[in-house]
RNA sequence: GGGCGUGUAGCUCAGUUGGUUAGAGCGCGUCGCUGAUAACGACGAGGUCCCAGAUUCGAAUUCUGGCACGCCCA
């Protein structure tokens, strides 16, 4: 070949088993050392936009294999699209804020309620959360770079961060100069003893089955007191908050008369008999009517506290202008659609301050009445579990829990009672006071009227494309639908304050955008407070001073009351509101950053798991639905809606497209011995080394305790990032749940990465053994585009080379447009599935069937260059089209195949562009031809196989029958690959096969259904009667085939139907659906001695090895063999043998010295060194 | 209790608008190849497509009802 180069060989062969954990720690250091990433980006400073929104990572606790998913699935469409020719800025992100944080802090510092925390010091403990989540943000970048997530880390957004802060604020004081931000009341789960709400994940720590007292008691209508409703509680304590009597507006009711006291009771008709068994009574049913006629019915609550207190108020109903109505404010009969029948009576107790769904049934009354006349919340308990002056003095100062059997005396001594029982429920205690049962009881709370923005967030959810699809109107959908206000605010400690400032004479509020804003408000005090903590420790991050309790020492004065102060509001805000802002307050809009945010919003491509949707998705979703386009212009009335409206945004959505990710689970063997030990096995292969235990496959989620799955970094040191990526990438639709199967990711290593690996080592074996040269191509450009390679003088065009040359030429073209479709469509495994197939076609067709051309003596033919350009050009390609997904092993790969060029080409694969699809190498014919013809070689190796025949053995003919003429001028033209690959003299095609095979014709079912209807039964019977040759000798000669059905004749043309083939008994045969192979089986003596020639080369063969032969190393060869047969052999294929082996002489008979090496043929002697 | 999803080979998973022989990889078995060699190839066995019903000429695929599992909510 040519040398162009100063060195021998431009191509060094490479190691044959490569350790990829370890090339991958190098390939790390190069891409900091010379800034690929940022490199990448400025490759592409004037492209259009592909926008990037990370969900912001919880910077608490330490990140397990799942998170590496939502990483990976995150870091290859970026990467994808950026070689494509788009600028996709990666921004990484904390969320810094909220509960969990405050827990972890908690237990590192063995504290865990409020009061403790007081005692603490909110000061040191928000300092210590701050701390808490930079350290394990740490963690977090460690393994964002170890799985090649390219993000930019240094300017990555920190919720708790001064500027996000402010942009957090800005938006809420947008949505509170609006009207949309108010007061409420929310019910949560509360312990009394420790005065403070549990979140849901407490609460459901601490459920346990007790007994409760479940009773029906009489409430009188005020309008016919001999007349009661009969009301169902499970809850005593709750009657002297008693505000209404629920029923199902569709329901039946009785009006039932007491067979003895005489006394009448409404309650629903199917729980009569039940409640008449229970009671031991009779009830005679007067008169039936619906719910819907109970509604509005009043009666005298069981306590007396309040309808003294209040003196039973009523108030104006919202009703049209001049239609003035008033109702009564409590103790109605209200419908609410959750009272079944199930239990209880059909009459519900409703204390709106102790339930949740209670509380809705108020709201929805209070609605009812115009603003000022509304109903208040009825509450006769204090924070602290007990009873308030609302109830009689016997009760003032009781613990709720303690009085229901009190209670209920009261209400049996004032004839109140009907019946009482106890029954058997799970109720949840205070997990670490086991002993304090909690309570619902309302709170105070901050909201966001969502509710107004339902249809609008509907509409934007509408335009969103979901993968999967079933999201959008499934689950994100039904949740949208049945949208309530946010409950925004949280009485704790690490937060986002909420920027909300109260006059302490009037109460009046407003809110604060920022934080110059506030300085600058007149008389401000209190800053002091942050400026003497920072004095006295200089370590302190700047930006505590928004945070508590720094913040809450800042008062100003009131607008609203002369010589008296504003005071903050003492609430910090949900957490998932930090996130939903990420859009805007990533980069400090609109304090700052208005170029970026224009730019970068809304995102094009956004992915968290499926447990996202309530939160992250749509805390985006409302925030940017609220803010900007339609919604903005939403408003209470009398807010001057425009001069609050973000200008020239219109955006509909906050994100176009969404994949949402299944959650991962874990696989595990597990043992458990009769001390209850439990041993965990990750890889089914380890239960082999405990023999005598069983273990059980198991299933489910990760669990730190259990140690069922490895951590992340065991599993890079393992197998490798990459093999975690493919096996990420390649194995599943990403949406659906995934099992976390070691094996599986050891797998990917053999599928995909060390089998692109050999088809790359085997490349560079012969280029250095042959010198290929790719510096040939002058014109070669930076990113060695096949185009530009041609310009080497032993370049051919594509189409002057051989078939087998351009079908991986087309297949790679083919490859290329898939991935393409796929990735446009975010679909990572299909395009996966295009390239696995792309790299078998190349190692187990291609290389397998151009072997000779590399080994071929004449290092200068052009069919030995054309093999080379060929398979340089396609691992390039391919190398490119991996890049995205196996980041580290793409560029080894290209680093090592560029080599030769220096620094002429980009010193990484992840600044070139994707590969373009060239349309003149597809040849869809000629993958078409191909297929046939490697089912061909399948099918005659499988006959083979079935008549023991071994491949070497040359066999003299075999005959290919089809079913039509085609394909046939092609396969004769190309038939030296089957005859090189089934080791056979000549092949012979023809559709004339009547001595070996049998036809028949079955019906094209996906045409002739909508063709004949009901008549394929009959078409596929009467098909299958007929004499298959006759019907295709008819095909042939009348192009249709004429069926005589029962009720008429039926003209089937060829595509209605389709011929099949059957081998006949008694030929060494193998059928496929299109075509047989018929082995002429015979062994003739000259095959047999070439059969034996053939034994020999491989017996020598693994004889070099054997002596650690170099490739190219010549031999001496000898055969101790008596037989004639073996000798005739070896003097026929004397050149054959020494040419294949390297022989310098080949001999009959032993060699001294050299240990003989068994064979059928007799003992193989092989020594190195030429015959002198 | 409600919503959403999942159920296909021993394992991990595909399966396009319904088309009659349901696929891949791994594992297993048999064989082959041997200048990619701790690699590679072929062939084979292995399936009640969770169950039952409906629609249809035809259902893994559509519908209804179960069962099991998962997630979210109550």
């Amino acid at each position: 070949m040519t040398t162009t180069s100063d060195s021998a060989a431009p191509f060094r062969a490479a190691p044959a088993s490569p350790k990829f954990p370890a090339l991958e720690e190098q390939m790390l250091e190069f891409w900091q050392q010379n800034d690929i990433y940022k490199q990448s980006l400025e490759r592409r400073a004037d492209a259009p936009p592909f926008v990037f929104f990370e969900g912001p990572p919880t910077a608490n606790g330490m990140p397990h294999p799942g998170h590496c998913l939502t990483r990976a699935i995150k870091d290859v469409f970026p990467r994808y699209k950026t070689m494509r020719g788009y600028r996709c800025e990666r921004k990484a992100g904390w969320d810094t804020h909220g509960l969990p944080v405050e827990v972890e802090v908690g237990k590192e510092l063995g504290i865990h309620s409020k009061e403790e925390i007081e005692a603490y010091g909110i000061e040191p403990f928000i300092q210590k959360c701050q701390q808490s989540v930079w350290r394990y943000m740490q963690q977090w970048q460690r393994l964002t770079e170890r799985l090649g997530f390219w993000v930019d880390l240094e300017q990555a957004y920190v919720t708790y961060h001064q500027s996000y802060v402010e942009s957090v604020w800005w938006s809420l004081k947008n949505l509170f100069d609006r009207g949309l931000l108010y007061q409420g009341h929310k019910i949560v789960w509360w312990w009394a003893q420790g005065g403070t709400a549990l979140s849901s994940g407490e609460v459901g720590q601490g459920y346990r089955e007790v007994a409760d007292p479940s009773v029906y008691v009489k409430f009188p209508l005020v309008d016919d007191p001999t007349r009661s409703l009969l009301v169902w509680t499970t809850t005593p304590w709750t009657l002297p908050s008693n505000m209404y009597a629920a029923v199902h507006p569709e329901l039946e009711y009785s009006l039932v008369k007491h067979s003895e006291t005489g006394e009448e009771f409404f309650l629903a008709s199917a729980l009569v008999k039940t409640i008449a068994d229970k009671a031991k009574c009779e009830f005679d049913v007067l008169e039936t009517c619906r719910g819907t006629d109970l509604i509005g019915l009043r009666y005298t609550p069981p306590f007396d506290g309040y309808l003294k207190s209040t003196g039973d108020p009523t108030g104006t109903l919202r009703t049209p202008v001049g239609d003035q109505k008033t109702e009564h404010h409590y103790w109605r009969v209200v419908a609410a659609d959750f009272v079944t029948t199930d239990s209880g009576s059909g009459i519900v107790h409703q204390a709106a301050a102790f339930g949740e769904v209670d509380y809705e049934v108020y709201d929805e009354q209070r609605r009812r009445f115009v603003d000022g006349e509304q109903p208040e919340l009825l509450c006769a308990v204090g924070p602290d579990g007990k009873f308030n002056e609302a109830v009689p003095e016997a009760f003032l100062g009781v613990w709720v829990k303690d009085a229901d059997k009190a209670l209920s005396r009261d209400l049996k001594e004032r004839g109140l009672m009907f019946l009482q029982e106890q029954y058997l429920h799970d109720y949840p205690f205070c997990w670490r006071a086991d002993q304090d049962p909690l309570i619902q009881y309302p709170r105070r709370s901050w909201f966001i009227r969502t509710t107004k923005f339902r249809d609008l967030m509907l509409k934007n959810n509408s335009q969103i494309g979901w993968q999967p699809e079933h999201i959008r109107d499934g689950r994100f959908g039904n949740f949208l639908e049945s949208n309530v206000d946010w409950a925004l605010s949280r009485e704790r400690y690490w937060g986002t304050p909420l920027p909300i400032w109260v006059c302490e004479e009037t109460g009046r509020m407003e809110a604060v955008g920022n934080y110059d804003e506030l300085l600058a408000k007149p008389g401000i005090q209190g800053t002091e407070v942050w400026l003497e903590a920072k004095a006295a420790n200089p370590e302190l991050v700047d930006d505590l001073r928004v945070h508590k309790p720094y913040i809450d020492a800042v008062t100003y004065d009131s607008p609203f009351a002369d010589g008296k102060r504003m005071r903050r509001v003492s609430e910090v805000i949900d957490c998932w509101y930090d996130s939903g802002a990420m859009p805007f307050a990533q980069w400090g809009w609109p304090h700052t950053g208005d170029q970026q945010f224009q730019s970068q919003f809304p995102a094009d491509f956004i992915s968290e798991a499926i447990d996202q949707t309530r939160g992250w998705f749509y805390s985006q979703l409302a925030i940017a639905t609220m803010l900007f386009g339609e919604g903005a212009s939403v408003a209470e009335p009398g807010c001057d809606v425009e001069a609050m409206k973000v200008k020239d945004l219109d955006y509909p959505l906050p994100f176009r497209n969404c994949i949402v990710l299944g959650l991962m689970l874990s696989q595990w063997w597990e043992h458990e011995d009769d001390q209850k030990k439990k041993t965990i096995l990750l890889e089914e292969s380890e239960t082999k080394q405990h023999s005598g235990k069983k273990f059980s496959k198991q299933v489910g989620k990760m669990s730190k305790s259990l140690r069922n799955y490895r951590s992340p970094e065991e599993i890079f040191d393992r197998y490798g990032a990459d093999a975690l990526r493919w096996y990420l990438f390649a194995n599943q639709a990403p949406w659906n749940s995934i099992i976390y199967a070691e094996q599986s990711i050891k797998d990917s290593i053999p599928e995909f990465l060390l089998r692109l690996w050999n088809t790359f080592s085997f490349f560079t074996i012969y280029a250095e053994i042959d010198g290929f040269d790719p510096r040939d191509a002058v014109a070669a450009d930076e990113q060695l585009t096949p185009q530009s390679l041609a310009s080497a003088p032993k370049y051919r065009p594509a189409s002057e080379r051989s078939e087998i040359d351009r079908w991986i030429l087309s297949e790679l073209n083919q490859a290329t447009a898939k991935v393409i479709d796929r990735m446009d469509a975010l679909d990572n495994y299909n395009a996966c599935q295009a390239i696995s197939s792309l790299l078998d076609g190349l190692s187990n067709w291609y290389v397998r069937r151009s072997r000779d051309r590399f080994w071929a003596s004449d290092k200068d033919s052009q069919e030995k260059h054309d093999a080379y350009w060929t398979l340089y050009e396609t691992l390039l390609e391919l190398v490119k089209l991996a890049a995205p997904f196996t980041p580290f092993l793409a560029d080894t790969l290209w680093q090592r195949l560029t080599e030769p060029f220096g620094d002429k080409t980009l010193c990484s694969v992840h600044l070139c562009d994707f590969p373009e699809v060239d349309t003149d190498r597809i040849d869809t014919d000629l993958s078409d031809s191909m297929r046939l013809l490697r089912e061909i070689a399948s099918l005659g190796r499988a006959a083979r196989a079935s008549e023991k025949l071994k491949v070497r053995l040359p066999l003299s003919e075999v005959t290919v029958i089809l079913t039509d003429d085609s394909q046939i001028a092609w396969l004769q033209n190309h038939d030296a690959l089957v005859r090189e690959e089934l080791n056979v003299k000549a092949v012979h095609y023809t559709t004339e096969g009547d001595q070996y095979v049998q036809y028949t014709v079955v019906p094209n079912f996906k045409r002739l259904g909508p063709k004949v209807g009901k008549q394929v039964p009959a078409v596929k019977k009467a098909l299958a009667e007929a004499d298959g040759n006759e019907l295709l000798g008819q095909l042939q000669s009348d192009g249709v085939v004429k069926l005589e059905l029962g009720d008429g004749v039926i003209e089937l043309d060829g595509d209605d139907i389709e011929v099949r083939l059957q081998a006949k008994e008694g030929w060494a045969a193998a059928q496929g659906l299109g075509s047989v192979v018929v082995l002429h089986t015979e062994v003739t003596p000259e095959l047999q001695r070439e059969g034996i020639a053939n034994d020999l080369i491989r017996a020598i063969q693994n004889q070099r090895k054997a002596i650690d032969c170099q490739y190219t190393d010549r031999i001496r060869v000898a055969i101790d063999t008596a037989g004639d047969e073996v000798s005739t052999a070896i003097e026929e294929h004397r050149e054959t043998i020494a040419s294949e082996t390297l022989a310098d002489s080949l001999e009959i008979g032993t060699i001294d010295g050299v240990e003989a090496a068994a064979s059928e043929h007799g003992g193989v002697f092989v020594a190195k060194g030429n015959a002198s």
